[in-house]
DNA sequence: CCCATCTCCGACAAAATGTAGGTTTTATCT
DNA sequence: AGATAAAACCTACATTTTGTCGGAGATGGG
Protein backbone atom coordinates (compact mmCIF):
# COMPACT_ATOMS: atom_id res chain seq x y z
CA UNK A 1 0.00 0.00 0.00
CA UNK A 2 2.56 2.49 0.83
CA UNK A 3 6.00 2.02 -0.24
CA UNK A 4 8.54 2.31 2.54
CA UNK A 5 9.54 5.69 2.41
CA UNK A 6 13.39 6.36 2.10
CA UNK A 7 14.72 8.02 4.64
CA UNK A 8 15.67 12.16 4.89
CA UNK A 9 19.23 13.48 4.16
CA UNK A 10 19.74 15.88 6.80
CA UNK A 11 20.11 18.60 4.01
CA UNK A 12 17.18 17.75 2.98
CA UNK A 13 15.51 17.96 6.18
CA UNK A 14 16.30 21.73 6.63
CA UNK A 15 14.49 22.74 3.77
CA UNK A 16 11.68 20.48 5.14
CA UNK A 17 12.11 22.22 8.39
CA UNK A 18 11.64 25.57 6.73
CA UNK A 19 8.31 24.08 4.92
CA UNK A 20 6.84 22.84 8.42
CA UNK A 21 7.36 26.11 9.52
CA UNK A 22 5.90 28.38 6.33
CA UNK A 23 3.36 25.81 5.53
CA UNK A 24 4.54 26.38 1.83
CA UNK A 25 7.21 27.99 -0.02
CA UNK A 26 8.68 28.08 -3.75
CA UNK A 27 12.31 27.40 -4.38
CA UNK A 28 13.00 31.18 -4.16
CA UNK A 29 11.25 31.09 -1.15
CA UNK A 30 13.20 28.43 0.11
CA UNK A 31 16.16 29.49 -1.30
CA UNK A 32 16.22 33.01 0.08
CA UNK A 33 15.71 31.49 3.62
CA UNK A 34 17.86 29.10 3.42
CA UNK A 35 20.50 31.75 2.20
CA UNK A 36 19.22 33.76 5.36
CA UNK A 37 19.74 30.89 7.73
CA UNK A 38 23.62 31.43 6.37
CA UNK A 39 23.24 28.28 4.44
CA UNK A 40 25.02 29.09 1.09
CA UNK A 41 23.53 26.54 -1.65
CA UNK A 42 22.98 27.57 -5.23
CA UNK A 43 19.22 27.73 -6.42
CA UNK A 44 19.85 24.71 -8.25
CA UNK A 45 20.86 22.65 -4.82
CA UNK A 46 17.76 23.41 -3.49
CA UNK A 47 15.32 22.54 -6.68
CA UNK A 48 17.39 19.18 -6.49
CA UNK A 49 16.89 18.46 -2.61
CA UNK A 50 13.23 19.94 -3.12
CA UNK A 51 13.02 17.45 -5.86
CA UNK A 52 14.46 14.61 -4.12
CA UNK A 53 12.25 15.41 -1.00
CA UNK A 54 8.97 14.79 -3.53
CA UNK A 55 10.54 11.78 -5.03
CA UNK A 56 10.62 10.45 -1.54
CA UNK A 57 6.76 11.58 -0.65
CA UNK A 58 7.82 14.20 1.72
CA UNK A 59 6.16 16.71 -0.37
CA UNK A 60 3.47 17.99 -2.96
CA UNK A 61 4.08 20.78 -5.27
CA UNK A 62 1.28 22.59 -7.62
CA UNK A 63 1.83 25.15 -10.20
CA UNK A 64 1.32 28.48 -9.13
CA UNK A 65 1.64 31.15 -11.81
CA UNK A 66 5.30 30.35 -13.56
CA UNK A 67 6.65 28.89 -10.28
CA UNK A 68 6.05 25.29 -8.16
CA UNK A 69 4.40 26.11 -4.97
CA UNK A 70 5.88 22.67 -2.32
CA UNK A 71 4.21 21.65 0.75
CA UNK A 72 4.81 19.05 2.87
CA UNK A 73 3.09 16.13 2.61
CA UNK A 74 3.73 14.75 6.07
CA UNK A 75 3.68 17.34 9.08
CA UNK A 76 6.51 16.57 11.64
CA UNK A 77 4.84 14.58 13.89
CA UNK A 78 4.07 12.07 10.57
CA UNK A 79 7.99 11.93 10.12
CA UNK A 80 8.49 11.77 13.51
CA UNK A 81 5.87 8.92 13.88
CA UNK A 82 7.44 8.17 10.98
CA UNK A 83 11.21 7.53 12.32
CA UNK A 84 9.60 5.92 15.81
CA UNK A 85 8.02 3.44 13.70
CA UNK A 86 11.26 2.85 12.39
CA UNK A 87 13.16 2.90 15.12
CA UNK A 88 10.87 0.58 16.60
CA UNK A 89 10.95 -1.77 13.52
CA UNK A 90 15.01 -2.03 13.47
CA UNK A 91 16.06 -1.77 17.36
CA UNK A 92 13.08 -3.47 18.83
CA UNK A 93 11.36 -6.10 16.45
CA UNK A 94 8.57 -3.76 16.37
CA UNK A 95 8.16 -3.53 20.18
CA UNK A 96 7.09 0.00 21.40
CA UNK A 97 7.55 -0.36 24.95
CA UNK A 98 11.10 -0.63 25.67
CA UNK A 99 11.40 2.75 23.64
CA UNK A 100 9.19 4.30 25.50
CA UNK A 101 10.57 3.14 28.61
CA UNK A 102 13.73 4.44 27.34
CA UNK A 103 12.42 7.67 26.57
CA UNK A 104 11.05 8.21 30.11
CA UNK A 105 13.84 7.22 32.07
CA UNK A 106 16.05 8.50 29.56
CA UNK A 107 15.17 12.46 29.32
CA UNK A 108 14.77 14.79 31.98
CA UNK A 109 11.22 16.12 32.30
CA UNK A 110 9.78 18.90 34.43
CA UNK A 111 6.99 18.21 36.69
CA UNK A 112 4.80 20.02 34.58
CA UNK A 113 5.81 17.53 31.24
CA UNK A 114 5.07 14.32 33.31
CA UNK A 115 1.87 16.07 34.26
CA UNK A 116 0.88 16.53 30.66
CA UNK A 117 1.86 13.41 30.26
CA UNK A 118 -0.32 12.04 32.48
CA UNK A 119 -3.16 13.85 31.26
CA UNK A 120 -2.23 12.05 27.84
CA UNK A 121 -2.31 8.93 29.50
CA UNK A 122 -5.87 9.73 30.99
CA UNK A 123 -7.34 10.70 27.33
CA UNK A 124 -5.53 7.68 25.77
CA UNK A 125 -7.42 5.66 28.15
CA UNK A 126 -11.11 6.76 28.08
CA UNK A 127 -10.39 7.13 24.50
CA UNK A 128 -10.13 3.61 24.07
CA UNK A 129 -12.03 2.08 26.29
CA UNK A 130 -10.22 -1.44 26.82
CA UNK A 131 -9.32 -2.75 23.18
CA UNK A 132 -9.37 -1.89 19.88
CA UNK A 133 -11.95 1.02 19.12
CA UNK A 134 -12.07 3.49 16.24
CA UNK A 135 -9.17 6.41 16.69
CA UNK A 136 -12.44 8.74 18.61
CA UNK A 137 -11.55 11.79 16.32
CA UNK A 138 -11.42 14.58 19.08
CA UNK A 139 -9.11 17.16 16.86
CA UNK A 140 -9.16 16.77 12.98
CA UNK A 141 -5.69 15.89 12.80
CA UNK A 142 -3.29 14.63 10.17
CA UNK A 143 -3.68 11.40 10.32
CA UNK A 144 -1.38 9.26 8.61
CA UNK A 145 -0.35 5.49 8.98
CA UNK A 146 2.53 3.82 7.27
CA UNK A 147 5.18 1.47 6.78
CA UNK A 148 6.94 -1.53 8.40
CA UNK A 149 10.95 -1.58 7.52
CA UNK A 150 12.48 -0.16 4.71
CA UNK A 151 14.68 -0.09 1.65
CA UNK A 152 17.06 -2.63 0.39
CA UNK B 1 34.05 13.86 24.50
CA UNK B 2 31.67 11.99 22.87
CA UNK B 3 32.40 12.11 19.10
CA UNK B 4 28.84 11.65 17.02
CA UNK B 5 28.42 7.85 16.61
CA UNK B 6 27.74 6.88 13.33
CA UNK B 7 25.16 5.09 12.44
CA UNK B 8 24.56 1.66 12.22
CA UNK B 9 23.71 -0.15 9.05
CA UNK B 10 21.18 -2.38 8.22
CA UNK B 11 23.59 -5.47 7.59
CA UNK B 12 25.62 -4.47 11.06
CA UNK B 13 22.54 -4.30 13.07
CA UNK B 14 22.06 -7.99 12.17
CA UNK B 15 25.03 -8.89 14.26
CA UNK B 16 24.74 -6.26 16.91
CA UNK B 17 21.26 -7.66 17.94
CA UNK B 18 22.93 -11.74 18.04
CA UNK B 19 25.18 -10.07 20.22
CA UNK B 20 23.19 -8.06 22.42
CA UNK B 21 21.45 -12.18 22.83
CA UNK B 22 24.10 -14.13 23.76
CA UNK B 23 26.26 -11.05 25.49
CA UNK B 24 29.47 -11.76 23.59
CA UNK B 25 30.78 -14.06 20.82
CA UNK B 26 33.69 -14.24 17.86
CA UNK B 27 33.65 -13.93 14.28
CA UNK B 28 33.05 -17.95 14.09
CA UNK B 29 29.98 -17.59 16.40
CA UNK B 30 28.62 -14.87 14.56
CA UNK B 31 29.20 -16.32 11.07
CA UNK B 32 27.69 -19.61 12.25
CA UNK B 33 24.47 -17.84 14.11
CA UNK B 34 24.06 -15.49 11.54
CA UNK B 35 24.17 -18.78 8.98
CA UNK B 36 21.66 -20.90 10.94
CA UNK B 37 19.39 -17.50 10.88
CA UNK B 38 19.79 -18.03 7.24
CA UNK B 39 21.58 -14.99 6.27
CA UNK B 40 24.45 -16.32 3.80
CA UNK B 41 27.55 -14.31 4.28
CA UNK B 42 31.12 -15.13 3.88
CA UNK B 43 33.11 -15.22 6.85
CA UNK B 44 35.15 -12.31 5.95
CA UNK B 45 32.05 -10.42 5.55
CA UNK B 46 31.00 -10.81 9.02
CA UNK B 47 34.37 -10.25 10.16
CA UNK B 48 34.00 -7.10 8.13
CA UNK B 49 31.12 -5.95 9.63
CA UNK B 50 32.19 -6.58 13.10
CA UNK B 51 35.19 -4.12 12.47
CA UNK B 52 32.68 -1.47 11.38
CA UNK B 53 30.93 -1.83 14.72
CA UNK B 54 33.56 -1.39 16.27
CA UNK B 55 35.03 1.78 14.67
CA UNK B 56 31.47 3.10 15.11
CA UNK B 57 31.98 2.32 18.63
CA UNK B 58 29.01 0.01 19.07
CA UNK B 59 31.36 -3.15 20.43
CA UNK B 60 35.05 -4.09 22.14
CA UNK B 61 36.73 -6.80 21.86
CA UNK B 62 39.50 -8.69 23.64
CA UNK B 63 41.91 -11.25 22.16
CA UNK B 64 41.06 -14.74 23.86
CA UNK B 65 43.54 -16.95 22.98
CA UNK B 66 43.64 -17.29 19.41
CA UNK B 67 40.56 -15.45 18.73
CA UNK B 68 39.03 -12.03 19.61
CA UNK B 69 35.80 -11.96 21.48
CA UNK B 70 33.43 -9.27 20.64
CA UNK B 71 31.33 -7.71 23.52
CA UNK B 72 28.43 -5.04 22.62
CA UNK B 73 30.29 -1.49 24.28
CA UNK B 74 26.02 -0.58 24.36
CA UNK B 75 23.41 -2.25 24.90
CA UNK B 76 20.19 -2.04 22.67
CA UNK B 77 18.94 0.31 25.73
CA UNK B 78 21.59 2.59 24.81
CA UNK B 79 21.61 2.97 20.91
CA UNK B 80 17.55 3.41 21.88
CA UNK B 81 18.40 6.43 24.01
CA UNK B 82 20.97 7.51 21.56
CA UNK B 83 18.78 7.32 18.55
CA UNK B 84 15.93 9.03 19.92
CA UNK B 85 18.49 11.41 20.74
CA UNK B 86 19.26 11.92 17.26
CA UNK B 87 15.81 11.88 16.31
CA UNK B 88 14.54 14.64 18.77
CA UNK B 89 17.47 16.70 18.03
CA UNK B 90 16.85 16.17 13.84
CA UNK B 91 13.70 16.60 14.53
CA UNK B 92 12.54 18.68 16.75
CA UNK B 93 15.51 20.57 17.65
CA UNK B 94 16.13 18.53 21.14
CA UNK B 95 12.75 18.90 22.54
CA UNK B 96 11.35 15.54 23.87
CA UNK B 97 7.77 16.64 24.16
CA UNK B 98 6.55 16.46 20.59
CA UNK B 99 8.17 12.97 20.54
CA UNK B 100 6.88 12.04 23.49
CA UNK B 101 3.30 12.60 22.45
CA UNK B 102 3.45 11.56 19.18
CA UNK B 103 4.15 8.21 20.39
CA UNK B 104 1.24 8.36 23.29
CA UNK B 105 -1.01 9.79 20.41
CA UNK B 106 0.28 7.54 17.69
CA UNK B 107 0.83 3.86 18.96
CA UNK B 108 -1.83 1.56 20.43
CA UNK B 109 -1.24 0.64 24.03
CA UNK B 110 -3.14 -1.95 26.22
CA UNK B 111 -4.53 -0.31 29.09
CA UNK B 112 -2.11 -2.21 30.96
CA UNK B 113 0.92 -0.41 29.56
CA UNK B 114 -0.88 2.69 29.99
CA UNK B 115 -1.00 1.54 33.94
CA UNK B 116 2.75 0.86 33.61
CA UNK B 117 3.63 4.28 32.28
CA UNK B 118 1.57 5.94 34.83
CA UNK B 119 3.99 4.00 37.41
CA UNK B 120 6.88 5.18 35.20
CA UNK B 121 5.62 8.87 35.78
CA UNK B 122 5.11 9.04 39.42
CA UNK B 123 8.69 6.80 39.98
CA UNK B 124 10.48 9.88 37.75
CA UNK B 125 8.51 12.41 39.92
CA UNK B 126 9.79 10.91 42.98
CA UNK B 127 13.34 10.06 41.65
CA UNK B 128 13.38 13.84 40.71
CA UNK B 129 12.00 16.03 43.34
CA UNK B 130 12.36 19.16 41.24
CA UNK B 131 16.53 18.36 40.76
CA UNK B 132 18.64 15.38 40.19
CA UNK B 133 18.57 12.69 42.44
CA UNK B 134 19.60 8.72 42.79
CA UNK B 135 17.59 6.42 40.89
CA UNK B 136 15.77 5.14 43.66
CA UNK B 137 16.02 1.41 42.77
CA UNK B 138 12.83 -0.16 42.82
CA UNK B 139 13.15 -3.37 40.51
CA UNK B 140 16.63 -4.83 40.12
CA UNK B 141 15.85 -4.53 36.05
CA UNK B 142 17.84 -4.51 33.32
CA UNK B 143 20.11 -1.43 34.72
CA UNK B 144 22.08 0.00 31.83
CA UNK B 145 24.24 2.93 32.52
CA UNK B 146 23.38 6.02 30.31
CA UNK B 147 24.49 8.74 29.01
CA UNK B 148 23.35 12.44 28.59
CA UNK B 149 23.94 14.05 25.89
CA UNK B 150 25.54 13.07 22.56
CA UNK B 151 26.44 14.48 18.68
CA UNK B 152 25.60 17.16 16.74
C1' DC C 1 57.62 -27.83 11.02
C1' DC C 2 52.90 -27.90 8.93
C1' DC C 3 48.18 -27.00 8.80
C1' DA C 4 44.02 -25.11 10.15
C1' DT C 5 42.61 -20.78 11.83
C1' DC C 6 42.47 -16.12 12.61
C1' DT C 7 43.34 -11.51 11.83
C1' DC C 8 44.65 -7.61 8.91
C1' DC C 9 44.36 -4.84 4.96
C1' DG C 10 42.65 -3.83 0.70
C1' DA C 11 39.31 -3.90 -2.88
C1' DC C 12 35.25 -2.87 -5.53
C1' DA C 13 30.59 -2.14 -7.11
C1' DA C 14 26.22 -0.04 -5.90
C1' DA C 15 23.55 3.37 -3.58
C1' DA C 16 22.99 7.66 -1.22
C1' DT C 17 24.32 12.39 -0.64
C1' DG C 18 26.11 16.97 -1.50
C1' DT C 19 26.44 20.22 -4.87
C1' DA C 20 25.81 22.13 -8.91
C1' DG C 21 25.90 23.38 -14.42
C1' DG C 22 23.63 23.46 -19.01
C1' DT C 23 19.49 23.73 -21.64
C1' DT C 24 14.73 24.50 -22.37
C1' DT C 25 10.38 26.55 -21.28
C1' DT C 26 7.50 30.26 -20.14
C1' DA C 27 5.39 34.24 -18.21
C1' DT C 28 6.17 39.22 -19.02
C1' DC C 29 7.49 43.62 -20.64
C1' DT C 30 8.16 46.80 -24.34
C1' DA D 1 5.92 39.64 -31.65
C1' DG D 2 10.49 39.44 -29.97
C1' DA D 3 13.50 39.85 -26.12
C1' DT D 4 14.30 38.82 -21.28
C1' DA D 5 14.52 37.19 -16.96
C1' DA D 6 13.08 33.60 -14.05
C1' DA D 7 11.75 28.82 -13.55
C1' DA D 8 11.87 24.16 -14.48
C1' DC D 9 14.12 20.07 -16.28
C1' DC D 10 17.65 16.92 -16.98
C1' DT D 11 22.32 15.49 -16.23
C1' DA D 12 26.55 15.14 -13.95
C1' DC D 13 30.09 14.18 -10.77
C1' DA D 14 32.83 13.72 -6.65
C1' DT D 15 32.26 11.67 -1.87
C1' DT D 16 30.75 8.70 1.51
C1' DT D 17 28.45 4.71 3.06
C1' DT D 18 27.13 0.04 2.50
C1' DG D 19 27.29 -4.68 1.03
C1' DT D 20 30.47 -8.25 -0.05
C1' DC D 21 34.42 -10.43 -0.21
C1' DG D 22 39.70 -12.12 -1.42
C1' DG D 23 44.39 -12.81 -0.37
C1' DA D 24 48.50 -12.39 2.53
C1' DG D 25 50.49 -12.99 6.77
C1' DA D 26 50.60 -14.34 11.88
C1' DT D 27 49.99 -18.22 15.23
C1' DG D 28 49.07 -21.95 18.17
C1' DG D 29 48.30 -27.20 18.41
C1' DG D 30 50.01 -31.56 17.11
Amino acid sequence: MNQPLRPISDSELELLKILWDRGSATVRDLHEAIQSAGTDWAYNTVQTLLRRLEEKGYLDSRKEGRAFVFTPKLSREDVLSEELGTLTNRICEGATRPLMLTLVRNRRFTSKEIAQFRELLDELESEEPGGQAEPTEKKPEAKTRRRDKRRR
